[in-house]
RNA sequence: GCACCCGUGGCUCAGCUGGAUAGAGCAUCUGAUUGCGGUUCAGAAGGUCAUAGGUUCGAAUCCUAUCGGGUGUACCA
């Protein structure tokens, strides 16, 4: 989907209603003679207390050395003429409560229902973001412990995107290491006939490793061929190139299953930086920060137990490394201000230590964000680890194949579909519940895979969001004239509706801002359940509603969708006309 | 041993960086509805926020200790 917006800047009131809140209480300070140093407006904790509240009043009390009811006073006396409040009052020891006004809220409503962007402005000014994920291993296949970092990863390059950073994903796939002599040994072992058995690397990399246990010989040349590829011999660098290919194109199909948008062009493997980590070492030398400790090169870090090792006393390099070579380039040579690592949470200690020796060595400047987006590992229903029956890895793409059979049984008892539909619609609707069960939750927490919950109608799913959107969508098979006239925000249900549909823009920076996909699927479910109410209460279609009624609560309906699907499509998950 | 993360109704999770009576959803119970897609909506019940102190006008949130769970702890990635 492309966002290009349709309507002109000067058509736009600015929206971002925090921020706007924030500025008028601030200013509201200020002239109140009131020293804060940042307000921050938060949405009401109840419906009663208004549409947002600032409490800052309490806190200031001691030091201003004054009743806080009184400092609310000043502050809301002080607040100069807007058009967004339609009035603020002060309760209990001092909140403040303020309401919106119905007028701005219909105006805005109305100004966005033809805006593919839904009236959200891009960033003035756009950081360069990388974003690292996904980072498979070549050596074997997908597993579900790649789930998560593809999963996340992927929703927040495109939510940057959205805002209008410039984003650069990188998939670091593991490419180099001892494994892929005895890989590309028997490879060539099979011949050319062999390629065929690559179709299932997890039982191809369990045969190579039996025939290095087994036989000597191949030991041996497994080993050869780990000195032959480092030294750039011509004949294994094709074989492992060969390899590397078809293995990455396993993860392509698990990505295109996954509606993940990495590219070969997003790849950057770890050995791209080989030539660059002795590099590294002497520059790292140079700069007095390496220091010898038990035959290995290390640097000391402040506060932490153990140095970083940077080169081993055989001296061989370690994925710390090339880390420091990544870093370096995607700062230098990408010009990154933000990098975002999607690594599960065992790592941090690995990233805490990388990030202080980038930032020692001057790899990055001080201003540049380095981030480990971390997330908790996947358990089973009875909280252990996601294993198959007999122990082993779950295969990505069997999971995702899985994801589909599920959805088809949920689904097909519902309707008669053709089969093709059936496959296409059950794609959709079991690829959404994977992806966004796991985006969801608190990325920071473990995640608890449970097929039943995460394809569910009921509750916080992506099939509950993907039928409302359906069902807004019948309503306009049966509709289709013109959308115009005001919004009108009477009932209740509209006018909750309509303020839901206007934070959007906050739910998408915040989201940002911290890296947390799950502020959005909170809100889409708030949204949803939201509308759920008002289209119980406000019927739309019927003999009965009068006209003007009926085309606002038609632009809302339209609306909703839109931000449906909008904010879906942020987090990859695809919406249905209808189910 | 040390470091980091986590303990919120039976279960799965929110809680916007210290605010008003701690919110949802499953599951349980009750009700609405011949419906613009009821796979919906309304309501009830269910919590000493692991425990004990402390800071504060005010704590699930910050500090300390204890208990319980997880992860990581120099030449794998």
């Amino acid at each position: 989907m492309k966002y290009s917006s349709h309507i002109f800047q000067k058509w736009i009131l600015k929206m971002q209603i925090r921020s706007q809140l924030n500025r008028l209480i601030q200013r509201a300070c200020e002239r109140a003679n009131i020293l804060v140093d940042r307000v921050q407006v938060n949405e009401a904790s109840k419906v009663a207390f208004g549409d947002y509240q600032f409490n800052g009043a309490m806190a200031l009390a001691k030091s201003l050395k004054k009743k806080p009811r009184d400092i609310a006073q000043s502050i809301v006396d002080a607040i100069e003429d807007n058009d967004i409040l339609e009035y603020v009052e002060i309760a209990g020891p001092g909140f403040i409560n303020l309401h919106l006004s119905n007028n701005w809220l219909s105006t805005n409503i109305k100004n966005i229902v033809q805006d593919r962007r839904l009236g959200i402005v891009a960033k003035e000014n756009p950081s360069k973001v990388v974003v690292d994920y996904s980072g498979p291993n070549m050596a074997k296949q997908m597993h579900v412990g790649h789930l998560r970092s593809t999963i996340i990863g992927d929703s927040l390059a495109n939510l940057f995107t959205f805002l209008g950073d410039d984003v650069i994903r990188q998939n670091h796939i593991g490419d180099w290491g001892t494994q892929f002599g005895m890989l590309i040994a028997y490879l060539e072992e099979l011949g050319e006939g062999g390629e065929g058995s690559l179709k299932d690397l997890e039982e191809f990399y369990k045969r190579a490793k039996q025939r290095f246990d087994e036989d000597e010989n191949f030991a041996n040349k497994s080993r050869e061929y780990v000195v032959k590829l480092q030294g750039g011999d011509v004949r294994c660098l094709h074989l492992w190139e060969n390899f590397i290919d078809k293995s990455l194109s396993h993860c392509e199909d698990v990505y295109s299953k996954l509606n993940i948008k990495l590219s070969r062009e997003d790849v950057k493997a770890e050995s791209s930086y080989n030539d660059d980590l002795a590099n590294i070492v002497n520059d790292l030398e140079a700069k007095g920060l390496l220091k010898e400790s038990q035959g290995a090169k290390v640097v000391f870090i402040e506060a932490e137990e153990n140095p970083l090792i940077i080169q081993k006393s055989d001296g061989g390099f370690l994925y710390a490394t090339t880390d420091l070579a990544a870093i370096r380039f995607r700062a230098s040579k990408l010009g990154a201000n933000r990098i975002s690592y999607v690594v599960d949470a065992r790592q941090a200690e690995h990233f805490k230590q990388i990030f202080s020796v980038a930032k020692m060595a001057g790899y990055v400047s001080e201003d540049v964000k380095l981030e480990h987006v971390s997330f908790g590992m996947m358990l089973d229903k009875s909280g252990r680890p996601f294993k198959t029956r007999d122990g082993g890895t779950v295969k990505l793409i069997d999971l995702l194949e899985e994801a589909v059979e599920r959805a088809k049984g949920a689904i097909s008892k519902r309707d008669s579909y053709e089969q093709e539909e059936l496959e296409k619609v059950a794609e959709i609707i079991g690829i959404g519940a994977v992806k966004y069960s796991d985006l969801s939750i608190n990325r920071e927490s473990n995640y608890i895979f449970d097929w039943d919950k995460m394809l569910s109608l009921e509750g916080n799913t992506s099939l509950y969001q993907q039928y409302a959107y359906a069902r807004i969508r019948s309503i306009f098979r049966k509709y289709n004239g013109k959308l115009e006239g005001d919004v009108i925000l009477e009932e209740p249900q509209e006018r909750l509706l309509a303020l839901k549909l206007l934070q959007l823009e906050d739910t998408l920076y915040s989201s940002a801002k911290e890296a947390m996909p799950h502020y959005i699927t909170s809100y889409l479910y708030e949204l949803s359940t939201l509308f759920m109410k008002f289209y119980e209460t406000c019927p739309i279609l019927r003999e009965d509603t009068p006209e003007n009624i009926r085309q606002s609560r038609l632009i809302l309906a339209q609306i909703t969708a839109n931000t449906l699907r909008l904010a879906l499509d942020i987090l990859g998950i695809k919406v249905l006309e209808r189910i």
